[in-house]
DNA sequence: CTCCTATCACGACACCTGTCGTGGTCAGAG
DNA sequence: CTCTGACCACGACAGGTGTCGTGATAGGAG
């Protein structure tokens, strides 16, 4: 397996796209390839196996989803408004670039059936979750384990929701958002 | 195409399988032949195209998931506590047979790049939430539109995270269903 | 009985897939 | 300069895929 760090990122980035849009049905070597405009047979040599190929996906998927909401920080008063827009800014993110959220959906898919799979995303769903406990604690926010617990939940079936075939619930997002913070905060 | 309805809903059966064990990656006329036991080219005769597989499940999962939502009653006081039990049921049917539910994930993601499936997916879960708040205002029960879009999101979130990899948040399942009813009715 | 139509099993075809191997290129060490 | 090793483009292969066509069959209408 080749090392080019440079071009591994593009392969893989290449490979999120294509999974968002075309589905894990999609997500071939040569198909990577095309995406990446690369020869054929480039995927083949940095990720010989399909499932190394998925790996790689979960790894950047990882690279470009956590650093950014470690990268919020402010001086703004410690309360429910400031969780409120923390909270509206990671579903701002995530419907902002969406081949990255879809293609997380479809690794947690994945991971139901591949256990390796499970195990790297298990892992790092879970250190994100962690450190959400602890940044909450540390920053003086609101909610704890459970009401962060609950809202994960929440959010991601709204995020879902919004990226494939919206409910039409007569509750815009913003509100739906507002609201969920406000009620599962108690 | 043929119309033996017997047969074919016994071949959507095998392709819900096939979809929720094997993934989108997975479903092929051929396998849904294998898991249902029949000749090859029989799924191939009752869904000529691909897409066709795709619709029928699409339609299926919809008969399957359903009725039961319906078949609900009883003559306990329309309170919290009837409702809660509500939702708990929809979870423990979902998880009950966890087939069903996530081919429902994997046609959702399908949905967000096949506008056809998004048209008939789209529609069913659209009538499914319209019921839902028909019955919540009939029967009495406490929680109006905003309220169930909420619950929705926050349930299918919940079914997916244990249907995939469940995140150790130390919030037991039938307490984050409780609190979640109890939060989001306010 | 005979015919006819819907249903089905099976085969064939062209295409695409993952995987492996081989040879070429190019920067840097000696 | 030569040599070397990492990196990469490309080809080849066996197997699997969607799709279409062609008979076989069986059950009811006449």
């Amino acid at each position: 397996m080749p090392r080019n760090d440079h071009r591994r990122a593009a392969l893989a980035d290449a490979g999120i796209r294509v999974l968002a849009q075309e589905g894990a049905r999609g997500l071939t070597h040569r198909a990577v390839d095309r995406a990446a405009g690369l020869p054929v047979g480039t995927a083949s040599n940095y990720f010989p196996r399909r499932d190394d190929l998925v790996a790689a996906l979960v790894e950047r998927i990882g690279e470009r989803l956590t650093p950014d909401a470690e990268a919020v920080r402010g001086d703004a008063p410690a309360d429910r408004a400031l969780f409120t827009a923390y909270v509206r800014d990671v579903v701002r993110r995530l419907r902002a670039d969406p081949h990255v959220a879809l293609a997380l959906f479809e690794l947690r898919l994945e991971a139901a059936r591949r256990p390796h799979v499970a195990a790297t995303l298990g892992a790092w769903r879970q250190r994100a979750f962690e450190d959400d406990v602890v940044f909450n604690a540390e920053a003086g926010l609101p909610g704890g384990r459970t009401e962060l617990a609950l809202l994960h939940h929440a959010v991601d079936g709204l995020v879902l929701d919004q990226l494939t075939v919206p409910l039409d619930t007569g509750v815009p997002l913003e509100t739906a958002i507002e609201e969920l913070v406000d009620r599962i905060l108690r």
